[in-house]
DNA sequence: GTCAGTGCAAACCCTTTGCAGAAAG
DNA sequence: CTTTCTGCAAAGGGTTTGCACTGAC
């Protein structure tokens, strides 16, 4: 994006408004560090960004508000490794690569990829999402 | 399977051999009640089920077993939900439907869901699975 | 006796909850 | 003043680790 902080916050607050979420100051220094990082972040990762060595937001708050964004649309969440919750902030539909020995994690675009086949389902159930995760290695 | 117990145990400690793994006490323990219960479970849940009251075996024991023997291949893990290690006793190559409001998680086979597109990756790089999970809630 | 393998209590770490305080009405 | 919303310390729960113990040689 490369805009000046200013500007950045300005988007990030209105980015909020439009989801209906408060812009308090923990939750757009949150959002400031969101759309100006890596694609997919862990809460502690974030923690540390958006804390630089000074004490901006406390850990509950930044799993919180990573749930709310989230719960908003505005995220979405990777499930690829037990014990640990990341975050995309790329919200269109897509699939992931995730590496097990280095953790890293790439995106596949959904156009790429197509399945066929999906089960029939009861009328009492609806699909929320379809998750391909690729698991690979180093060989 | 509708063995005797005798024969049960007999089969466990000869599944674990072919595996390398030394039958003990717990193990074996263990061994019998996968065999003999739900496709899809929780340490804790084994924990439970092993025990029945009495203590046979600790959770970190149930834990390190789980670990072993899905290193060994014996145990597929499931990730469906960050913060609970899903173990599944089919091995055979398939998929998952994970309903999120119940906990819900349903085999489909391989056969019947076809991916094409995959990526082509580095060479140093090597698949060991592709995982689908298809999300559903209740409607 | 020595040494590899094993089980488990205790420690660890990630996440959620409950409540004090702030903001809004 | 009352009510709703918010941030965070403390509690919770799942998993791993370090070490005492066992069994084999």
């Amino acid at each position: 994006m490369n805009l000046y902080p200013d500007q950045l916050r300005q988007r990030v607050i209105a980015r909020l408004a439009q989801n209906s979420i408060n812009p308090t100051r923990q939750r757009v220094e949150i959002g400031m560090c969101l759309f100006d990082c890596d694609k997919h972040i862990t809460a502690d990762q974030l923690l540390e960004l958006v804390n630089q060595g000074r004490h901006e937001v406390s850990k509950a708050t930044v799993y919180n508000t990573l749930g709310l964004f989230a719960s908003k649309g505005l995220l979405r969440e990777v499930v690829v490794d037990p014990g640990k919750q990341i975050f995309d902030t790329n919200t269109a539909p897509h699939h992931h690569v995730y590496n097990t020995d280095t953790g890293e994690l790439k995106d596949i675009e959904s156009a790429d990829l197509v399945v066929s086949g999906l089960p029939v389902l009861d009328e009492s159930i609806e699909i929320t999402g379809v998750d391909i995760v690729v698991r690979v290695k180093n060989a």
